[in-house]
DNA sequence: GGCCATTGTTTAAACGTTTAACCACAGGCC
DNA sequence: GGCCTGTGGTTAAACGTTTAAACAATGGCC
């Protein structure tokens, strides 16, 4: 009842462990009629080689790890679903899995890291979040241990990442918003600290230079990634004298979005007629929203699967073959944004 | 360079790897001169013990699996995210991992168990979103593998479940809806052969049966749970006469509850005034709708907690204290359904 | 017939732990 | 002095693979 081992099968088909071995790894000649004694007789037994044996005997896990930190009640977390399944599903091409723990501060992140690179537990790390100077990327890059980064972190740190181009996001939703009449446009950004956001304001910044258009101080204010916040904020934005106040916003997250629409909304104002918004993430809700919201989709399942491969590439010693990846996102235009606006 | 094994802390101490790994594992009366020698030499090296060699010893992986569909599109996975935090923080405190790995059908999935049972990737599994005779509890109950499941399956089976009581849900839901004035309540419900569709119908009609009002046939009304559907469906529900159509809709996921939204306030009923809405799962998203949705609350941090721990336990040969553990869900009364209905 | 190459298989070590079984020694007791 | 007990340590097997190295048998060639 005990599975079979190898030893079982050797006996049964009445020949050593090590032809055995070769016959199932095909990693020798063996004369085709051993060969099908062997694999005969495995198929008796319902032998599969047992995966700790051969991880030890290899040295290696065949186990990526990523943590993430749990999503406060006031966020929520577009992604993980989708994220997380690309990672699992390239991964799993390779024979690899995902090996998920829960951390609760990035110096725990850390402290973690460091002792699983110790006691082996894994063979790489997947790091999602990053930001400026982020110093998970620092520790991983000092202990010299395998990892991905979903988002970059510093210029002068040579690691591999896959990001999606927040400029480029941010550029297409101005040009739309361009393109639909709106000449003031504001932005819901982030604290000057997160990188992300600096990339995405940038995208509104360069656009709005390139239309020849001068950007008011007030269009462009900054919260945490929360919806009180940026309810809060997009109220005194909305609130601005109306020839100063924004005919469009662009919030860098749906969380943000969502609390703009709201605030508008308790402004009297109707957002898809008097005030356009677009957001960033295409969260699953946007579609679900009244109006339904624009927003930038970002590719997240090549996403994973890029840095799953990539993980992989450098576990086994291989040089990723692109080892910075920026994805595009794509402007998903829906009804909060895709009226014409006149003044 | 290399991480140092049990070996180099044995030669450093002077002493045989036997008696580090008892100092190590406090397994044996080591002298006390002994004892400091060897954690010196430990901490010296940076040494951790190897942990695949440690499970390949011990014949277990520590690792737990667990599997989810990918959300298609027109849905969103309101828990994953706590979910998986919930379990893998358990699991951590009893030194498991999460092993997470992506499937795609049923039977896919029923094959990668045994796959893995087979090569002896996991220690148990955790199961979620189970139905009536779910094949793959049967499955893993003829198998003879450990595992606990979040949701019941079959009455006849024995096996280990955590659930979220969806009767007692719902008739928190009528009450509510029934002491605000409401009495032609609708109920969007899934297709009977959900099971967990089941209960929480069954506290709608309990409730209602309790408060001596007749349901009309009208008013029960099943689909997918999807957006789409639960919006056509909702659609149709409320287009019955003025005097049969309900002032209350219950919808047994917050999705379907967001198409019931959206509906009413294209057929012109304000949701809040005219129509009260209450929906399943209190998603994030339920917070920032317009306006904000009453929902149920499930403790999906308990739950995760209480497979985790179970499953450790029947992993490890014990028996857990109790098997069958039926969870209050709390109702969480917002906008959409706070107001005192009268004809 | 001796030598060599080729083919097919086995032997045994290795991966890094844990732990049962054994051993050495000291002290106490008769 | 012999025996027993307790203490503190070591030896070696075991977990289940993989794989380098050794070995045996066969056939071809000079």
């Amino acid at each position: 009842m005990a599975t079979p081992t190898i030893r079982d099968v050797a006996r049964e088909a009445g020949v050593s462990t090590a032809t055995v071995s070769y016959v199932l790894n095909d990693s020798r000649r063996v004369a085709e009629e051993t060969r099908q004694r062997v694999l005969q007789a495995a198929q008796r037994l319902g032998y599969r080689a047992n995966i700790i044996a051969r991880n030890l005997q290899a040295s290696e896990t065949r186990l990526l790890g990523y943590t993430w930190r749990p999503t406060p009640p006031d966020q929520f977390n577009p992604i993980l679903d989708q994220f997380l399944n690309a990672i699992a599903q390239a991964a799993a091409r390779h024979e690899y899995h995902i090996l998920t723990f829960p951390t609760t501060s990035i110096e725990e992140e850390i402290a973690i890291y460091r002792e699983m690179v110790l006691t082996g537990q894994v063979d790489g790390f997947v790091l999602s979040n990053t930001n400026l100077d982020d110093p998970r990327v620092r520790a991983l890059l000092e202990i010299g241990f395998p990892f991905v980064a979903f988002g970059r972190s510093n210029p002068q740190w040579d690691f591999p990442w896959v990001d999606v181009d927040g400029v480029h996001g941010v550029v297409l939703a101005t040009q739309h918003l361009l393109e639909r009449g709106h000449r003031r446009i504001g932005c819901l950004a982030w604290p000057e600290a997160s990188l992300t956001g600096q990339y995405r304001l940038e995208g509104y910044r360069r656009t709005m230079a390139e239309a020849g258009l001068a950007v008011d101080p007030a269009w462009i204010m900054r919260t945490e990634n929360t919806y009180e916040d940026a309810y809060r904020t997009a109220c005194a934005m909305l609130s601005l004298p109306s020839r100063q106040r924004p005919s469009a916003i662009i919030a860098l997250s749906d969380l943000m979005a969502i609390g703009a629409m709201n605030a508008a909304a308790d402004l009297g104002l109707e957002v898809g007629r008097e005030l356009a918004v677009v957001g960033f993430d295409d969260a699953p809700v946007a579609r679900f929203l009244r109006p339904p919201l624009s927003s930038l989709a970002q590719p997240i399942p090549e996403v994973g699967e890029r840095l799953a491969t990539m993980l992989i590439d450098l576990v086994n010693g291989r040089q990723p073959a692109e080892p910075h990846v920026l994805l595009k996102p794509t402007l998903v235009v829906r009804a909060s944004s895709a009226f014409r606006y006149t003044e």
